[in-house]
DNA sequence: ACGGTTAGTTAGTGATAACTAACAAATGGA
DNA sequence: TCCATTTGTTAGTTATCACTAACTAACCGT
């Protein structure tokens, strides 16, 4: 059984991810977290104190760098799946942030910026991993900057629709989604 | 120059894309549109009101059907560059609705049904296209639906970050990403 | 059993925002 | 010039919500 500041703050990002900040009240918080709304005051002191508490506790900040040494094993077709999970891993991880993050862009414009500097990271990772494969005359001679970029724009669409949207063009494809993208590249990209 | 209810909506459109329908309060409308508060109330009764009227105004149905029919050439890659432009068209013009609708999802989610439509009727003309540059032999026999629906998801990709992020993984590379996936799907795809 | 920490209750404050009412000023056509 | 429509102004109502204060009840280790 989780204590009385996790139970708010769990109640917080779950009413906060499906309504954004300002529309979940404290009273509303406290209801969900079954404590009085005064609890909630006295251990975060202020709404925007419950929230910046929730994001800290439940960002998650991956190791692609261990990924990237370790796990490839210089096949396009099985590296670029192990790469596409990697993300995928990350950004649902971080799915209630960055829900959150789409219903007040205006408001915490740092939100974003904590997921998308993990996903800078990312492209760079795949940026060296792309010149390799072709060092390795596994690859096509192409700019492997536009390749990493497309795959991660094609990856963030595909998370991003199925987040937030629930009767996209995407229904019913979900499961096979990845195997075809990653199809597709490698046929696209293979030496 | 445009009449006071036109000066309204505009002013409306353009708040609530910004902050979203719930922090834009009408008194910040009336100034944006230089209009006293009362008239704002007066031609659209209610808050809501103002919001709907300004949808209904500043929404585009485009007629994918009359591109399909007429401006094809059957050469894929001039064709995918014409489909492209015809989404990044409709979710250009449909923006201001693109964004609120993101940031108000819980409450209006029909806002993203008017948007999605749209996209499903692409999908179903695309795969069409696609069915028949496989019968003219210029197109590889693969799942013409799951193709078709890459496609879209990475315009999505591309048209959603670069929307709703300032500092995207994709900057700089705006003008070119275009050029670059259709001759990533062209490599993958063609005969 | 005592004392300190934690939580619940209740009442209230101040700010904001949607919306109303009543009246006055301006505008513009016949 | 007169009338009708449109707009501005001001004052007020109602509701919500973040946040405070003061007091009380339960819990828990020593």
């Amino acid at each position: 059984m989780q204590n009385t500041s996790d139970k708010i703050l769990q109640a917080a990002l779950t009413l906060m991810q499906e309504k954004g900040y300002q529309k979940v009240s404290i009273k509303e918080i406290a209801q969900h977290a079954e404590v009085s709304e005064m609890t909630v005051f006295r251990h975060f002191k202020t709404k925007l104190g419950v929230f910046e508490a929730a994001v800290e506790k439940f960002s998650y900040i991956p190791c692609f760098e261990e990924v990237f040494t370790n796990q490839i094993v210089w096949d396009l077709e099985m590296d670029l799946t192990l790469i596409a999970k990697s993300y995928l891993n990350l950004m649902n991880k971080n799915k209630p942030i960055f829900l959150i993050a789409t219903q007040e862009r205006s408001e915490f414009p740092e939100l974003n910026e904590a997921i998308a500097k993990n996903t800078r990271r990312l492209k760079d990772l795949i940026v060296a991993y792309f010149t390799s494969m072709q060092d390795r005359n596994r690859m096509k001679e192409t700019n492997v900057e536009a390749q990493a970029i497309i795959f991660l724009t094609t990856l963030y669409g595909y998370f991003s629709s199925t987040s937030l949207w629930k009767n996209h063009f995407l229904h019913e494809w979900e499961e096979s989604f990845l195997t075809n993208t990653i199809h597709l590249f490698c046929e696209a990209l293979k030496k």
